[in-house]
RNA sequence: GGCGCGAUAGCUCAGCUGGUUAGAGCGUGCGAUUCAUAAUCGCAAGGUCGGGAGUUCAAGUCUCCCUCGCGCUACCA
């Protein structure tokens, strides 16, 4: 593949009703900022934009349980999400937002130009729950009800925040408005449908064998496994058309006549959000922003969380080739996710951290930003999941960043200090063995990072500063001073350590940019600026001097001060904090009982009572039915007749058990088939707040067939 | 249930297109060293590569089955 011109580097777009916590910075922003920081020290032409998701429903819906607007709320997370990510030193060119005129612009302009070119779009008829009282269609967040599968309360339309279960509004049991209260109506209500499905050849030629139009365009075996294994299972179980449009006042409004009241759905602005990002850049810089994403020498990589994956891989890609012009990704290396001490993230149970969070709580912590950037850079779910845990946490700073990295530096200044007041001494490197090992492990680094393996490349990091510890302790020059001062061999040594550790100073940046700026401070040099990286290269292969003889260091100065520190524990006070709280959350966590009843339904009149035959039965016999998780086929004797019932009760009960089992069956419920087997009743069952399920019976032995009044 | 990804030393993980005695870091044990943040360096112990079957001259690496973890997806109490 040629070397490309340009890099443009994406980060997924932060959604802002909330905060960011550790696992977002493992996955997509870290990750990207050492990949751009990289390329900028080598010389590259280079934007990395992203920016706030400000659109959809989840967000006017936040407003409203907190009795703000929906742009107090936008910009509240906008700027708490924009300037953590700069404390923690993510170097974003443009940090933007969908909320912009210009994106807005730039938004409709695409629909615009797909809905003219015409055969990318659909229009459908479907039937939408619309809220009398309020007069609105509701978005699938506005309507709440009972979990059809777990029987929370509380469930939304497009998920049970219980059980997990992705739920559709009419799946709800007893929906009511969020708006009204009231329960809402089915009314007919038009949307634009994007054609993915049209789409599908090509995107599969594309992910499979990285050819576009039957030219090379990427090599696809760069692309992470589970990036190309999901994008490929989704394809093979065929694509669908998916919705553009939405009924919501909060949004980008659809550009057509007939479309007044509907906005663009918040997954098709969203991505635009990359463009305009782009756009809001070059108008800054004085730049073309065309030049990013349309130039065939251009690269384009998308840096996101597994959750992102097909977003980025097929539905974003068809609306960039459906529309013409732009560079689809070259790569989209998705991570996977981060979880905390063993478990998920999880803000409302106490578990995990925020970034902001964090940075507040280890805010008299030297080198916070950097020390959690290399724990998650150590531990990042690059492959499969991983686990943040605070002793690894520890160990890394202490035993790789304090004893390795910062104590090789400490104990080459002091020698330098000792030895020669401070000066780099005469001597060689250029041709030795040495310069050549070194030059070959920062080659090594760097072609890590451009292959997105960035644990590696911190390993090759961390084995440069070993390679100089190792090489200082082979030499001993302390042992040879005492006798020669003026030993060759000592001024070597130390000349090449000086060189090593100036190496360290300019590729350390991208891992611990803050830490960077200490080293070059102690080695009196100017901060590594654009195409460092490749000036250094140059140098070690052409046999200049990196730090030349005679140019004088500061004093030494502790880089990093261990956590594990036995004369000043106020670090470690910290991270045990830390780790009492979680203790905490794990302890409090038996007694939960907050139990949530579900409202009462509307009231009904007896005769709408009367409707209902509820009969006693026994289970005469029970299987589970096969491709289903949650179905077991019983056959039940209600006396005068046995029938089959297909029960949704196989995640609580084992088939054999249930047999004999005493039953209320609602049984004039109208026959229904589910999994090609016709159930006719239904077994009325009692749940609890945990979903749980117990049968309702009759006395013991009680006859089958007699009706419940 | 379907699909995808994963399961390798006590712990965290590398092992590309199948090929000599399966690697690294941490931890453990022993030794060296003192310039340094009780740091550094060397050596050693430690694995039936989740389980089972198969293909092959040869399998951690390919095929099939099973178990477990993570994710996507289907399924009315």
């Amino acid at each position: 593949m040629r070397e490309p011109k340009r890099h443009l580097v994406t980060s997924a777009l932060p959604y802002a009703n909330g905060a960011l916590h550790l696992g977002h910075l493992a996955g997509a922003y870290l990750p990207a900022d050492i990949y751009v920081r990289t390329l900028r020290l080598l010389g590259k032409d280079v934007v990395f934009v992203c920016g706030s998701d400000e659109h959809g429903a989840a967000i006017t819906m936040k407003a409203k349980l907190e009795g703000v607007t929906p742009r107090e709320i936008i910009d509240k997370y906008h700027e708490l999400n924009k300037d953590t990510f700069q404390r923690l030193g993510i170097s974003f060119d443009i940090y933007h937002r969908t909320s912009s005129a210009l994106h807005a612009e730039t938004a409709q302009a695409f629909f615009t130009e797909l809905y003219t070119q015409g055969g990318e779009f659909e229009e459908r008829m479907t039937e939408q729950y619309f809220d009398e009282e309020f007069q609105q269609f509701l978005a699938d967040r506005y309507i709440v009800g009972t979990c059809p599968r777990c029987g929370n309360p509380e469930a939304y339309g497009d998920q049970c925040e219980n059980c997990g279960s992705t739920l559709s509004p009419t799946e709800l049991i007893q929906p009511r408005s969020v708006l009204s209260g009231k329960a809402p109506v089915l009314k007919l209500t038009k949307h634009w449908y994007f054609k993915l499905e049209k789409h599908a050849d090509w995107l599969r030629e594309w992910i499979e064998k990285g050819e576009l139009d039957g030219v090379k365009h990427h090599d696809p075996k760069r692309w992470k496994k589970h990036v190309t294994g999901q994008c490929l299972s989704w394809l093979d179980s065929g694509l669908q058309p998916r919705a553009i449009t939405r009924d919501l006042d909060w949004g980008i409004p659809v550009p057509l006549e007939e479309a007044k009241g509907k906005v663009l759905y918040v997954w098709f602005d969203a991505p635009i959000g990359y463009i305009s990002a782009t756009r809001q850049w070059a108008l800054d810089h004085g730049k073309n922003w065309e030049d990013y994403w349309k130039s065939p020498d251009s690269q384009l990589v998308h840096f996101i969380g597994k959750d992102n994956i097909v977003f980025h891989c097929i539905v974003f890609p068809a609306m960039l080739k459906a529309h013409g012009d732009y560079l689809l990704p070259v790569n989209v290396p998705a991570n996977q996710f981060l979880n905390f001490e063993s478990r998920k993230f999880s803000k409302s149970k106490g578990w995990g951290i925020e970034q902001h969070e964090y940075l507040e709580t280890f805010k008299d912590f030297p080198n916070k930003e950097d020390t959690l950037r290399y724990a998650l850079i150590r531990n990042m779910p690059e492959t499969r999941d991983s686990d943040f845990k605070w002793d690894e946490f520890v160990d890394f700073h202490d035993k790789e960043l304090a004893d390795n990295l910062g104590n090789f530096l400490n104990r080459v200044i002091v020698l330098t200090q000792k030895y020669y007041e401070g000066r780099v001494p005469e001597g060689v490197f250029a041709e030795d063995p040495h310069a050549t090992a070194i030059r070959g492990l920062v080659k090594d680094l760097v072609y890590e990072i451009e292959s997105f393996s960035f644990k590696d490349a911190v390993q090759k990091f961390l084995e440069i500063s070993t390679y100089g510890n190792v090489f200082l302790q082979d030499t001993s020059p302390w042992a040879i001073w005492k006798d020669e001062p003026d030993s060759l061999v000592v001024k070597d040594c130390l000349y090449t350590c000086l060189q090593i550790v100036t190496v360290l100073s300019v590729i350390v940046e991208p891992f611990l940019p803050f830490t960077a700026k200490k080293i070059r401070a102690q080695l009196q040099l100017p901060e590594a600026k654009a195409g460092a990286l490749a000036e250094l290269l140059e140098r070690l292969e052409s046999g200049k001097a990196l730090l030349p003889a005679g140019h004088l260091v500061g004093q030494p100065e502790v880089l990093f001060p261990k956590i594990n520190d036995r004369k000043d524990g106020s670090r470690m006070e910290l991270v045990e904090a830390q780790k009492a709280k979680l203790a905490a959350v794990l302890a409090a966590e038996q007694p939960e009982p907050k139990t949530e009843y579900a409202t009462l339904k509307d009231l009904i009149s007896y005769d709408d009572f009367a409707k209902m035959d509820i009969r006693t039965g026994t289970i005469l016999e029970a299987e589970k039915v096969p491709k289903a998780d949650r179905l077991l086929k019983l056959l039940v004797d209600l006396g005068f007749e046995k029938r089959t019932i297909v029960a949704g009760i196989a995640e609580h009960f084992q088939p054999e058990a249930i047999i004999g089992q005493q039953v209320l069956v609602l049984a004039n419920l109208a026959p229904r088939p589910l999994k090609g087997i016709e159930s006719n009743g239904m077994i009325l069952m009692a749940g609890n707040e945990e979903g749980k399920l117990s049968f309702v019976t009759p006395e013991k032995g009680w006859p089958n067939g007699f009706g419940v009044k």
